[in-house]
DNA sequence: TAGTGGTCTAGACCACGGG
DNA sequence: CCGTGGTCTAGACCACTAG
């Protein structure tokens, strides 16, 4: 483990020990360098990072100081890529639909995916016993050669990571509010005309690929989501 | 200017001069260096930003490339802090209700705002003359000690950043999937029942006081939100 | 195995906040 | 004014990619 993931590892861990509060100051850079015996750019990725994530802000000048940590169990992260899988507790799939397709829908490809073939799997996916959202994914045969409904009933990003050894590195999505149809809200135990947010999104591995490119449908009476925008840019 | 904010921006403009796509090689660490005239940490800080921005991604061993820039012109980004302003041409707003109130709801206090007297400010936000947002926004008089009819109609936020000099530092959001009120949906332009996308929103100042809760409700026909994660953490 | 990005250090100097 | 975080340098060494 590299020493700033070990230190932000650890200022979180003391954010929790010493159950502090938004607003609650954090030891002094020079004294967290001394504290973990490193130097102060290992302090300062560890603190990035942690800024990125919403656990801190910083005052020039002042001080070090604890972010809202409000509480924010069962709430879906609309930013951090892995999707639910972090923030979520008891995540089930029912599986809908697999296939072999020689090829993705237009958008799929319009997304970025190869217009070869592809596996198809339309899931319907639960937090707690609740199903919040259906799943509909594509994967490349290019990049994912094999897929089986057992590794698609679990987790297909663990296998890809796991299992493949490929490294999931960013997403590109795209977002609207519509009304579902008759179809979606039968799986989803809902009626037609009831509200969604649907997301589009294109995963891409460490070269820059497109592998996979996925339709979500949310339950909107089953999800909610949440995002602390770090310091900003520019 | 910072260095590694000049050099960030000249990277965008490099990649736009040369019109470079998805996937195409950026220079090396060691030429940008020496293009720029700066040292690694200032090149490192602006590859990181550009990194958050979606622009470009690296890859260790091999090189920095440029990320998809799909023409994201009408969408808006859910991250940014300042919102719309960043990504939409042409806003204006009218302005439907302002006041000056002993208290601010309960949903507010609870996000963080102060429970003292607070201006209330109701407006209907428009981009190339479409209503795309009911946005309800309360500020606290504590931090924001005067605001009047005519601000309020223009970008109170460049108010504070220019007018009062202060400098909003970042924000939490929770957002959920609903319904349209009658009310909601005669100033949206739509029908009672009509799906949503609901905002909750607390802006904070640089010393992280919250001093503006804002709701906002969106038109489904005429938003469309994007997002592109960067590299993740952890 | 050469070459590229990633981590980390020690230290100089700058910019802001608060007494 | 002092103390804090912020920027930046030069350079050593590590880790990964690709030919």
């Amino acid at each position: 483990m590299k020493k700033y993931q070990f230190v932000a590892q650890s200022i979180t861990k003391y954010i929790q020990d010493n159950n502090l509060k938004h607003g609650d100051k954090l030891p002094k850079m020079t004294e967290l360098m001394a504290m973990f015996k490193v130097g102060k750019s290992a302090v300062l990725q560890a603190l990035s990072l942690l800024d990125q994530q919403g656990v801190i802000y910083k005052i020039q000048g002042s001080g070090i100081f604890v972010r809202n940590s409000s509480n924010l169990t069962g709430y879906m992260s609309l930013v951090q890529n892995s999707g639910f899988t972090q923030t979520l507790p008891d995540v089930t799939s029912k599986l809908i639909r697999f296939d072999l397709l020689q090829e993705p829908p237009l958008w799929a490809h319009k997304r970025g995916l190869p217009d070869s073939a592809c596996y198809e799997a339309v899931r319907l996916r639960s937090t707690a016993g609740k199903i919040f959202v259906l799943e509909t994914s594509y994967f490349t045969q290019s990049e994912i050669p094999f897929l089986s409904k057992e590794i698609v009933k679990g987790s297909i990003f663990a296998y890809i990571r796991n299992g493949l050894n490929k490294e999931i590195r960013f997403s590109d999505k795209l977002m609207k509010i519509r009304k579902l149809n008759l179809q979606e809200a039968k799986l989803l135990g809902l009626k037609e005309g009831d509200p969604t947010l649907e997301v589009r999104e294109a995963f891409y591995l460490s070269q820059g690929q497109v592998f996979d490119a996925s339709k979500l449908v949310y339950n909107y009476q089953n999800t909610e989501f949440f995002d602390q925008s770090p310091d900003e840019l520019v």
